[in-house]
This record gives C-alpha cells, sequence and structure tokens, in this order.
DNA sequence: GCAAATATATCCGCATCCGATATATCTATC
DNA sequence: GATAGATATATCGGATGCGGATATATTTGC
C-alpha cells in the first residue's frame, strides 16, 4: 500500500484560522505566541485570535502534517525556553499557496460585482 | 434603549460558506437553488455546497438580518412557485464588502510573502 | 522583589458544517 | 397522461472547530 498523495485541495477551503496561522509560518519560522502577535497586528486588530484558538489550531496542523515542530534554538541570549517552533512542511506549503489563490479568485469575483475598488493592485516598478 | 447600531466589521471573519451566499446575492436577488448553482459553478467545482450547508446558513442570515426574502416575482411562465427569493439588505451589502477587503487584505499579505503571483491583476482598459 | 508581559496548555459550551434523507413540483419525452 | 429526472426546499444529527475562560510557569522591566 502506497502512501496516498495528499491532494491541497481536498483540504479547502481553510477556516480564517487556519488560514492566519499558515500564513504567518509563510513567513518562516515561528513560536506560538509570535503567531499570534503577528495575526493580531497583521490585521490591525480586526482578528484578534485568543489561546484557545491558537493552540487548538496547532495542535490540529501538527496532526494533519501541515506544520512541523522545529528544534532549532536561537542564541542562548535571545532563547526562551518556554517557546516551541513551528514552521511550514512542504504540504502545509503547497496548501497555503492553494489556499492564497482561492482567496485571490474570490477577490476577482468581488471585484466584478463591484463591492469593492482596485487600490490594492500593485503598482509595477518601471511600470507607467 | 436605541437600537444599536450594527457594526458589519464586528461580524468578520465570515465563514466561507457564508461568504459564498452573500456573495451570489451581491449579483442580485436569487432563489435558493441558484444560489447553490452559483457557487459551484464560480468556484469551477472547488465548492461544492450541499443543500444543508445553503438552507441552515440561509436561516441564520435571515435571523441576522444580513438577507431578506422578496416577494417580487418573475413573469407567471417563468415562475416557479416553490421558488423563495432572497437579497442583501444594507447591512448585508455592508457585511460582504467588507469581508471582501478582508480578503483583498489577506491576498496582499500573501502576495507579500511571495505565496502567490500578480496573474489575477486586472488590465485597465485604454491602460498602457 | 514585585508586577506585568510572555508563553504554553486545556476545558467546554456553542455554532457551524455538511451528508443523508425526505417531500413535492416542474419539465420533457414518449 | 404517464413516467423519469431535474428542480427546489427543508430538516436532522454526527462531527468538527471556534474561542472565551482559566490555569500555570517563566521572563523581563522597574
Amino acid at each position: 500500500m502506497v502512501k496516498a498523495k495528499i491532494d491541497p485541495d481536498n483540504l479547502l477551503p481553510l477556516t480564517p484560522a487556519v488560514f492566519h496561522v499558515l500564513l504567518a509560518l509563510a513567513g518562516g519560522e515561528r513560536h506560538g505566541y509570535a503567531i499570534m502577535q503577528e495575526v493580531n497586528e497583521s490585521t490591525e486588530g480586526q482578528i484578534k485570535m485568543g489561546p484557545g484558538t491558537l493552540y487548538g489550531t496547532i495542535k490540529r496542523l501538527l496532526e494533519a502534517q501541515l506544520i512541523e515542530e522545529s528544534d532549532e534554538r536561537p542564541d542562548p541570549h535571545l532563547d526562551d525556553e518556554r517557546r516551541r517552533y513551528y514552521r511550514l512542511t512542504g504540504v502545509g506549503e503547497e496548501v497555503v499557496k492553494a489556499e492564497a489563490r482561492r482567496y485571490a479568485d474570490m477577490v476577482a469575483i468581488a471585484r466584478g460585482k463591484k463591492l469593492i475598488g482596485n487600490s490594492a493592485l500593485i503598482t509595477v516598478p518601471g511600470g507607467c
């Protein structure tokens, strides 16, 4: 019996909580509390993730093997023994990419219905 | 006691199911079955919403007054008596707009982390 | 030394999802 | 006008996940 290849699309759509955690980890290895802070800051307070949501989500993501615990530690004088660091697995990265594309598709639909403008569009360096 | 004004931001984030239903209704009045079809088609089969999700969601959205039932009927020869038509309320439209903006913010974050490209950008008619 | 912030963890009520199931009506075809 | 399949709405219940409350311990700043 060959291990079935996981299709990231089958895990979609992610819950907002899961997506936020994966998105935070897409910026590199982080510990739990830092994930919570990054979510609270990057959404400008719109989303306030509490510890219940965070650690429950981390537990499920570990079981689903979308993230894994890292044993790398920063320099001892910067370290905090209590911290547990996590990073995306290969599958986790695929999943967060697939979900990001799904979000982009939703935004395109919303634009088509004139619900939002084009303000978020990226201006290309060297463009007109 | 004055009726408290509902702040759409307090209802965010919406669940994907709720967002899809509101997004479908943002294109104009629709009946339940048509909402289900629009979701299944506009997402190219990625999201398959069954009747359990649909009608449960409609019920909750009615209670929250984000949508309301419409008594307008199409021409009798195009009509189907079984159908029940729904439309967004004012608050519902604000909420779906706020959620669309939140999605756009998430996409911007994902772009910043190089998870997706710029392929979905809209080309402006008359632009360069 | 003390207070506040940091950091992880669990519990549990509540809401939601969503497949299964049921029922009825409409439409097309023969 | 009988029959089949698509259309349309509705409910039920198991399973899952959210998220506030709570607990505990350590670290940091004053």
